[in-house]
DNA sequence: CTGAAAGCGCTTACAG
DNA sequence: CTGAAAGCGCTTACAG
């Protein structure tokens, strides 16, 4: 081997006594009917002997692609999206792609200097999720899988693959089990975000408590963010004849609905229920324990992955929905009698 | 430039008029005294004009390097390190490098296939956060920094550099403000997880307190979620003459410490006072809000980056500390009058 | 069934 | 001050 640095495919092939061409195609799959059984198995005995790894710059150089892929989501600070990397990176690891991951709109990872400075390393695809279409914007023509951004968001040039929650279903599991409960008037502390997932959210609950009979629906809109969902939750809460529980677009606007609810003198889930989305680490260290629906991000970044990456060698896969699943936990409960709104 | 993909540095070349080399020599920034200001300028605006980005693949692949490091973190699940990387990245992004993140020792990332399967993207340095030093095993050899492992935890093979919060003052003000509030009875919610980090925070206290005139501590032990560390605190308030104040090794640690006084009927912080350590998300989602001490995690992984980034470029960095700040909230106030353990 | 050769796009001595 | 040429480690026609 050279002296030195790690083993080359030259190394292996002289250890091997072939040629480099053999053990490209032997390590890389393709021997099958071009080399003898025996010449494969030497090979490969030989790239052991020697811990060979391909070099991966110079198989991307001559194979003109990266194996790199991009995956654009809103934030990385949010609980959500830590997950979604882990499962898309697993997949990716798999086959040997690396992931790197840029943040939309707020771009902080990438920067503008000159191309050296940020030299915007080329990509083979894109996963992008719960983001809008236009995120895509200057890679419009890299193949792209767009998560959690509902299944009409197509890109203009063309279906892209998508794969979503089942988020009208987790959200009419929801509205069930609290009509079961015997809840008639709902509170909706929705996130004030243009998403699918949101718009879908609210049409689920809409559809839900219209079909009840009875059932009266209220919507404050709120930031993703602790203090404006407590604010937003107020407001459903001051209002007259007030919701007996507060449906919450995301376990964290379920946080700011507890601290208005408690401002109020209001218990959980005695007086007042409240639902959250996603089931972040958040849900069970709220007291009393948050009833949410189950989100597998994780899932959603491996299933994402694996779809770019069959769309990459060619194929065309289909759309997929991954079910969420309702949890029920300790903050909701049947209605109390008329008692709302005295604080304790 | 050549029909279809994007341009290269020929293409550069041929659209300013002069050969590769001084393509290269400008885009690089190593033209002065080689190249004419005149001609620098020229080849600047060609590569503007053709919107050229340099391929990476080639020139890692020329120069030996791969301009990507390793992130090697507990977990990415926790709340603590995705600012890690976002901070990390960015960094990076800015001088031309791409992060790959692997979890240690619970690997989920990388896989063990075949060679080519999971090509164990050669590095070029490592960023270790919050793990022992073991964790660099396959990779003793290649430049490394270490994140929140402490001064000490040197690699065998010479000192590493390394980035550290300031754990020890940060525990030393939460001390410090409990002192002030009038607490004699301190219970430590530890973490039961072998790291520099964690025995500096306990070596903190246990200093503080033993310097206090009256003082007393006692500590449970505890995994870092919500289940467990309400377990530890349980344990602590059961204890006959309880601690008025339960100081947590984190915030999550700190959210089991509410449960554990809810469950027995202990106002916070009127009965107890709880204080927590990160100031993640969850700090202000708790109710009351949590007095904590803020880590700059974004920080840590940014400060790491460029220590990296300078090693690699044969600098000799000086470790550094990045100091934690106390931030009270209303988890805290002055001890109760003997009216404790008595659920009101 | 196997090998010699070209070439991916860069950077860097080296020659002028 | 500028250019021609070599070579990083791979993969893939192509020739035998």
């Amino acid at each position: 081997m050279a002296s030195g640095g790690r083993p080359t495919s030259k190394d292996v092939a002289q250890e091997a006594g072939v040629s480099q061409s053999t053990v490209s195609l032997v390590l890389g799959g393709k021997w099958e009917g071009r080399v003898s059984p025996a010449t494969a198995r030497c090979v490969r005995d030989a790239a052991a002997r020697l811990g060979y790894r391909p070099n991966l710059a110079a198989r991307n150089l001559r194979l003109g692609m990266t194996r790199t892929v991009l995956l654009m989501v809103p934030t990385l600070t949010a609980p959500f999206f830590g997950p979604v990397y882990t499962g898309a990176a697993r997949v990716a690891a798999r086959h040997g792609f690396g992931v790197v991951v840029s943040t939309w709109p707020d771009d902080a990872v990438r920067s503008a200097d000159s191309p050296f400075a940020a030299p915007d390393e080329a990509i083979d695809g894109i996963l992008a999720s719960s983001v809008a279409v236009e995120a895509l914007g200057e890679f419009r023509d890299t193949p792209a899988v767009m998560l959690d951004s509902g299944p009409a968001d197509g890109a203009p040039c063309g279906p892209v693959p998508t794969v979503d929650f089942g988020v009208a279903d987790g959200m009419a599991a929801i509205a069930a089990h609290l009509a079961a409960l015997g809840h008639l008037r709902y509170g909706h502390v929705a996130a004030g975000v243009d998403q699918w997932t949101f718009r879908a959210r609210a049409d689920a609950l809409a559809a839900a408590v219209s079909a009840l009979p009875g059932g009266h629906l209220t919507r404050a809109t709120c930031a993703i963010e602790v203090a404006s969902a407590r604010d937003a939750a107020g407001r459903l809460l001051d209002a007259p004849d007030p919701p007996t529980v507060l449906v919450c677009d995301d376990d964290l606007i379920a946080a700011g609905a507890y601290k208005a609810a408690r401002a109020r003198g209001l218990d959980i889930p005695a007086d007042l229920s409240v639902t959250g989305f996603d089931d972040v680490l958040l849900a069970t260290a709220l007291e009393p324990e948050l009833t949410t629906v189950r989100l597998p991000a994780e899932e959603l970044g491996a299933q994402g992955m694996a779809l770019l990456l069959d769309l990459l060698s060619g194929g065309s896969p289909e759309p997929r929905v991954l079910p969420g699943e309702l949890v029920v936990r300790d903050s909701t409960a049947p209605p109390a009698r008329r008692n709302r709104n005295r604080p304790t």
